[in-house]
DNA sequence: GATGAATGAGTGTTCATTCAT
DNA sequence: CATGAATGAACACTCATTCAT
């Protein structure tokens, strides 16, 4: 008999298991097997949900996308204020979630930046995702900017954003998260005052 | 005796070779074999030059890495100028020298930073190369800044040049390098106006 | 689920063609795809029962240690006769019954002899194996004889059935085991009559 | 200029290199390169005094199978008594000289009598070996025994002794010569008694 | 006489994938 | 739904051998 249901459960416990085992060796070695054997599962069901190996780092890389936006826009429908900058800080701070900046999905981010550059369907998720953080930022920043200031202001701090996370990923436990936050911070008043 | 002297040619097309292959399929499928069939060799002489697979990479990272030195060292050297903004410009100018922004080494450091995440050796390499670039940095804001602004500057600059090069990297082809400078200069300024 | 309790025939499948591909071509030259070749099944499955050669080789040993062991109890157990005389002889008679004499068994012990200098795994069952020859051999004379008499003798009858095994070994196909029979059952009396 | 006289010299550095590649890595791990490298020459070289692999280990071979005829000459020539008894004492003690009994050789022959069993050439060099102990040994016992019963005692004096030698070896750094020599000579004596 | 650069076949091992149960 | 047995290609690496110098 069947247990109903069971696609979600199998697919988080497969996503989870795989940023734990990029986590822990990295995504070149992290094989379907040990991959398996971290979920507590057989190695065949892995095809059963998500077709090969590629249909189960898609689906990872997707969650991640998600939890992010999820950060980001969670943050905004909580804001009380509806300022351009309270939104801008808002999208800052949802980069910096900690569904972003721990050794999971900092590992994973890193080797999937580097996968996608070969692999056209990650690729095209990979781009869907930088444009999305230069577009919300765009928006906000055009409320009070030119248009050109606008688009300027979102791209160096796309950059920014982008930079201040990779160079934390890279230095390990050593990221300091209200650092980044305070940089990212001087940088948007700047953006916001030079109108 | 044998040809002599054939190490130090042998090791640039090996490391040649590497660049174009892991340009061509990405690291994780940039086989020995492949390489050394880029490089018109046998397969057998890698090690004969590299002790392994892991020695060519690392070297391949140096290689990478003292370019990037390079060309920070050479813009600085011919400076007219001697002033903190103009050494400042020239390290930013640097990190965007065609060494570093052609589709080869984006693919590679990529791949080495998602690679070095697990790799110690690697790893160290890595953090020096992010030490340098803001402790270049550092150095010269601190010609005009106090200590703790030109350390925040600095981080700053390095974020922004290293997010700046992240997103043309990722971008591929519609990387636009003089945009990224001019972002990188408006940023330049606000900071050394800010003492 | 898949075909269930494939695991002990294919172990003894690939022990068998382990002892063939030895007594073939002998230990270096037996290569796993040879291995598996002659058992008529994928390189991969040693992988998948025995993790690797080495974990092949050392189930090899074993088997042919347990041939051994057993057919010293089998002759000892269909004793009618109780006595230490008795025992003794079915204990040399053991030693060289056909799952030792044979090609296959004796040109992989003595591969496994020079292999076991240095494989500590290997060294062990080795040592075990010698080991257990002399303890079966020293309780019998102990019966007998006082307790150092018994040592030397057991030592001493020990080696001769080695020493008579391997100069048969080596001499392959003229291994007279009579003879050899004949040998150790007068150095036995001997031993016996030396009280 | 041609260094006149090195082949001597050569050779027996590499015999030495190869048994002490033996030693430490076993015949199947022992490498042309290692031995070159122990003997501190080229990997070149082998080939040039011994044309391959193959040769150098015949020559090793040869080298300890020299060895043991001159330890078992040198100690018949030095004989005082000429009576059988201290002949075949001398071939005894002979088999068990420095020369024969320290790591390096123990495991050379080892790894010689498993790698005998498939090469023709060094299986021709055992058995003159085997033969020679048996011939020997043989040669004194018919002094005082009739025919067969000289054959016989050869038989198992050089079983006896190979197998001490055997159990020695495989025992390691516990390898008691003084008592396997006592057990050879408590041998020899029923041996003897037994007209 | 001696070197060490270069080869390329061969090794053990890993792994994504398939499939009968 | 789920298993794990089985495959076979691909991998990094080793090595005896050759040869120009």
């Amino acid at each position: 008999m069947p247990k109903l249901g069971m696609q979600p459960i199998r697919r988080k416990q497969l996503i989870h298991a795989t940023l734990e085992a990029v986590d822990q060796v990295g995504m070149g070695d992290a094989s379907i097997s040990m991959i398996a054997r971290l979920a507590g599962v057989s190695n065949g069901i892995i095809a059963h949900y998500f077709q090969d190996k590629n249909g189960l780092l898609e689906a990872t890389m997707r969650h991640l996308m998600k939890a992010l936006n999820q950060a980001v826009r969670t943050r905004r429908e909580q804001l009380a204020d509806d300022s351009p900058r309270a939104h801008l800080k808002a999208i800052i701070e949802g980069n910096f979630d900690d569904s972003q900046v721990n050794g999971p999905a900092m590992k994973t981010w890193l080797a999937f930046w580097a996968f996608s550059m070969h692999q056209p369907s990650l690729h095209r998720l990979q781009r869907i995702n930088d444009h999305r953080l230069y577009s919300n930022l765009c928006c906000e920043f055009r409320r009070v900017l030119p248009l050109e200031k606008a688009r300027s202001a979102a791209r160096g701090m796309a950059a920014l954003i982008d930079g201040l996370w990779l160079r934390g990923a890279l230095a390990g436990d050593d990221f300091d998260i209200e650092q980044a936050l305070q940089l990212a911070d001087d940088y948007l008043d700047q953006l916001l005052a030079n109108r």
